[in-house]
DNA sequence: GTCTTGACTAAGC
DNA sequence: GGCTTAGCCAAGA
């Protein structure tokens, strides 16, 4: 067994609820990553799709989503951050509003 | 064993 | 706001 991080930060990208986002930093350092923001990629690269992660909650440390502009993979992550209420702004998200803590406190507005 | 790679990040210009 | 550079660290080749 080479990594269990994979299943530590899926279990953790899929503690995200829904309406709030995450950076790949900050989903690295709650499964016990300190500087493992890579390495959440690398595993959202290695999710199957019978998990169902909630991928599309996981944003650059910016608030930016990481693919490019324009791309199919980067409108997919759009309409589906906007179907639970999340705001974009030209493709950025203001984490400031969005990004989840670790507790289920509900949106200041 | 080394070298490259990456859905990243922070700092600097 | 943008682009460049360097640092990071685990996985693969």
């Amino acid at each position: 067994m080479t990594s269990n991080w994979d299943q530590r930060l899926w279990d953790t990208i899929a503690a995200v609820p829904p309406g709030r986002v995450a950076s790949y930093g900050q989903i690295a350092a709650m499964a016990g990553l300190a500087r493992g923001a890579r390495r959440t990629a690398a595993a959202l690269r290695n999710a199957p799709d019978e998990l169902a992660l909630p991928w599309y909650r996981i944003l650059r440390a910016d608030g930016r989503i990481a693919f490019e502009p324009g791309s199919a993979a980067f409108e997919r992550q759009c309409a589906l951050l906007m179907a639970e209420g999340v705001e974009l702004r030209a493709g950025r998200v203001d984490l400031g509003r969005y990004r989840w803590r670790g507790n289920d406190s509900p949106l200041l507005d």
